[in-house]
DNA sequence: ATTAGCACTCTCAATGGGAGAGTGCTAATC
DNA sequence: GATTAGCACTCTCCCATTGAGAGTGCTAAT
């Protein structure tokens, strides 16, 4: 790629989008000059903004005030100037430390990588737990509750539960619901929703069992959509600090995005083929309402099977070094926790 | 009880918090007497006010501002003046519906209500899904993963799932698995975790069951405590709208008061005794982060067995008929729908 | 007991001006 | 030719001032 700015005009804008992200004020081209690493006068200096400017990486919001950088500014920063930072050794050991103490149970990992990324980045953060693509049947479970109604308990092979209640005509006994089910695990084992929808049932199969068929069907399919009920938000009051948001029409926008389903489902397509960390800024945003955010996600999870998406949600002045080695660091580590769970060959259980 | 305030009186106080409550500025002399329910002049609703005030129902912010009411006001009003109202028949029918169609989830239930209730009060609603307040073992199952790892699925009497995943020394197959979970089930039936944890064991028993008897305690004893991670919170952009939350400070504290756990966990000793709806305003909250707003809340479930807390949160100035009504129609809902599930006798099964 | 009238107080919005920030340009310097 | 000092210029932001308006409490009349 032919690299339109030259060695000063990168300093300058990576000096004045670290700058700007850490004050959030518009940068003059004397503060630029003060520091160490640019050991040119103030008026050297605005050259090199008005050339930026020109060229689109940084704008002024009014004639007297210092520069801000553009959504392109924050794409050259991020995909040219800011490296590949890692998280600071101490902190990744905070990080393993408290993951230590949860590390078997995926809810509350997920969980806690959610809050613990909020902290990190100091933006609303997002997880959502993961799931099976196309999850198959591992295993059901028929427990008799009271007089007609019996229990649908369903473990899919990424270790998913779900239930349901089934009310039936007539009253069974735990007796004949295990026998059923029984045979049902021995027919229905390791299937998809689609598998189990177009067996070929015999036709002396008890009708129990038919309806059971139905139902893990239903199961498995809601399964397989990304649900965004127990997706895990967290860091909304780190908003509120961002001055950004102190204008209330832009935190309620921020906000109705963030209550609201569709918008962040919308972000999953964007990490669902690639592998790595993915950074939208500003305008970037297909969605209207996300025009005025960045958003830094990444897929984590074993490929092909259990996975879910971490990601960061803030203004577009965000450290986006931190914020991509946050998420990728803690990407990784969910990773792990699944790897650990359900890695290494699943065991096709008899 | 003797009651302070005369006939008078009290209409100026209901008719003021009802304006307060609907514009939320302080409210003039003028703009009571205008009203067709008093039929006196500016003057003497002044007279009434100034009486008001010197009991402490009502503040004047400055003075040449209109009153407000204290929490005192409200408190009085809560209890003489709102009357019983109930949701407008065309609501009901309207929330009756959507409920028809998650009818037999419990939680996309208790996420349903969380969001209909923000909608319904225009403020946060908070809803915990139910649990037990001493689950019972009612089935669990032994599935091999992979190798070494087998994941313990545990069934609650209540319906209540949980899973844990437990690495052994030794491999086991699916057979020798489901003989001991087939002993452990006849055993540990219907006990909770301080009686399986007390029971004395064989000392014949497989020692793989012993380690699983350690397993269902500690997962039957975190479904004992209330769990807050779970917790449905709906409704927070409407809070922004609100005019006291104008102040990004005021914003703020309630939004980490909405993200933290512990506060809200707080609450819930106010209902865990009584029935019926619990109004909390203002002042009369023990923790200081919350003497500014008010909560409303009830207890919702089968008494004893399953239940949860469904509430609403918001600034002290709230339509407590609105929010009364919505919670005890919710909560109702919310009690029928466990009761279709978990209602009547629930069947010992053998 | 109620009410009209009125003086009084306080807030709120608008106004205007001045200080300060930061620039772009020009001419001088290296 | 690149850099820099100097300077005029522009625009925002803060502050003080001011006046209108809102709402009251009090007093005297009904």
């Amino acid at each position: 790629m032919v690299d339109e700015l030259n060695e000063r005009q990168r300093a300058v804008l990576r000096l004045l989008i670290e700058q700007y992200v850490a004050t959030a004020r518009p940068v003059a081209s004397d503060a630029l000059a003060a520091g160490p690493q640019l050991q040119v006068s103030p008026a050297t200096v605005r050259n090199a903004l008005a050339d930026l400017e020109r060229a689109g990486y940084i704008v002024q919001p009014h004639t007297s005030a210092g520069r801000i950088p553009s959504d392109k500014g924050y794409r050259y920063f991020v995909e040219h100037l800011m490296g590949t930072a890692t998280l600071p050794q101490a902190e990744q050991r905070t990080i393993d430390h408290q993951f230590h103490q949860v590390e078997l149970d995926v809810e509350e990992a997920t969980h806690l990588a959610a809050s613990l990324l909020a902290r990190l980045v100091r933006n609303a953060a997002v997880v959502t737990p993961p799931h099976s693509t196309v999850p198959r049947l591992k295993h059901f479970q028929l427990l008799g509750l009271a007089e007609t109604r019996v229990m649908l308990v369903l473990v899919a092979q990424d270790g998913a539960l779900t239930q349901q209640l089934l009310t039936f005509d007539e009253a069974w006994d735990q007796e004949g619901l295990s026998v059923v089910a029984a045979e049902g695990n021995r027919r229905f084992h390791n299937l998809t929703a689609a598998e189990l929808g177009a067996l070929e049932l015999p036709t002396d199969l008890p009708p129990l069992l038919v309806r059971v068929r139905t139902s893990l069907v239903g199961l498995l399919g809601r399964l397989e959509e990304p649900t965004v009920a127990r997706l895990y938000r967290e860091g909304l009051s780190q908003l509120i600090d961002q001055p950004e948001f102190r204008e209330t029409d832009r935190l309620k926008q921020m906000l109705d995005l963030l209550e609201g389903d569709t918008i962040l489902l919308s972000l999953v397509p964007a990490v669902q083929g690639r592998d790595g960390v993915q950074v939208i800024i500003g305008d970037e945003h297909s969605s209207d309402q996300m025009r005025n955010c960045s958003v830094v996600l990444a897929r984590y999870g074993l490929s092909d099977t259990v996975n879910g998406v971490i990601g960061v949600i803030g203004p577009t002045r965000m450290p986006y070094g931190r914020a991509v080695s946050s998420v990728r660091y803690l990407s990784d580590l969910l990773t792990n926790v699944l790897d650990q769970i359900y890695g290494v060959s699943p065991r096709t259980d008899a």
